[in-house]
DNA sequence: GGGAATTAGTTACGGAAGCAACCAGAAAAA
DNA sequence: TTTTTCTGGTTGCTTCCGTAACTAATTCCC
């Protein structure tokens, strides 16, 4: 009963394998603009699909609404992003990007691509695949 | 330059994939024996490759030294390690596993390796070896 | 209409993580 | 020897996360 290693464990390679891979460009983020990863990732959502309440990021992201409200502050300290809210259920507010939103999600969007596409250029394109496609399904997407 | 999405992005879908598998096996180590990741990764460590120094384990597990600390108090606490000082020098302390701790281990051991099968039972042996491979250069082992 | 139950979002609190400062012991240098 | 440097390990401080409790607005249902 020795055969199996710790390394052999996939979520222990998974979560070695994710910290490596997040903590190049987490200090990008981090050093450039002070930005934790829970705001890059609600910065991302705002940049990519346009203005959306917090209630639709936590779904969309898989974010806790505690982190997302969060985050959110933090960024509209910031002055990356301005509430609105709604005039037919004023529970709800939408959030939207600054103009200095705008310009840090480009930058951080082009440098995502970047880093990525660096990252996999290890790999052939049906490992990429391969290794996509395991990871959507673990992740249960 | 819309054509990228955040599902795309490897380290992204790693960590998501990180916590999702993450989550079953720590609510069994977490409801069984209280322990924290740490400690489990720790436990494993002495269980697997016998005793060892709190260095030691912080090089072979990749953990900074003060998680260790904390983790081996931890495991100190519930009895299921042991430290014994060493006479040559006497900053470092051999950490070896309790009859107690090496029971839990046993369980948590057979847990993990019964866990990591039934992950990957989605998975085909091919698409397995690659996603290990991936993972593994990912984590720079 | 007027409570009771829901929902969006915030806050408060305790635990866990990271960083830096720290302590003791050992090794190196003077 | 003694003083400086280095190393293994711990502790303090601050930040961050998760759970639960809370507030305000809305809907459900009588």
């Amino acid at each position: 009963m020795t055969d199996f290693d710790l390394k052999d464990f996939t979520p222990y390679l998974l979560n070695l394998a994710a910290e490596t891979s997040s903590a190049g460009f987490q200090a990008y983020y981090k050093d450039r603009y002070g930005m934790l990863r829970t705001e890059w990732r609600v910065l991302f959502h705002l940049g990519r699909y346009g203005p959306l309440t917090a209630k639709e990021i936590c779904e969309r992201a898989r974010i806790h609404k505690t982190k997302v409200s969060r985050a959110v502050s933090a960024l509209e300290d910031k002055r990356y992003l301005l509430r609105r809210e709604q005039a037919e259920d004023r529970r709800l507010e939408t959030l939207r990007l600054t103009e200095a939103g705008k310009k840090v999600f480009k930058d951080l969007y082009k440098e995502a691509a970047r880093f990525d596409l660096e990252m996999m250029s290890d790999f052939t394109a049906e490992e990429h695949a391969i290794l996509h496609k395991c990871l959507t399904k673990i992740a249960a997407l």
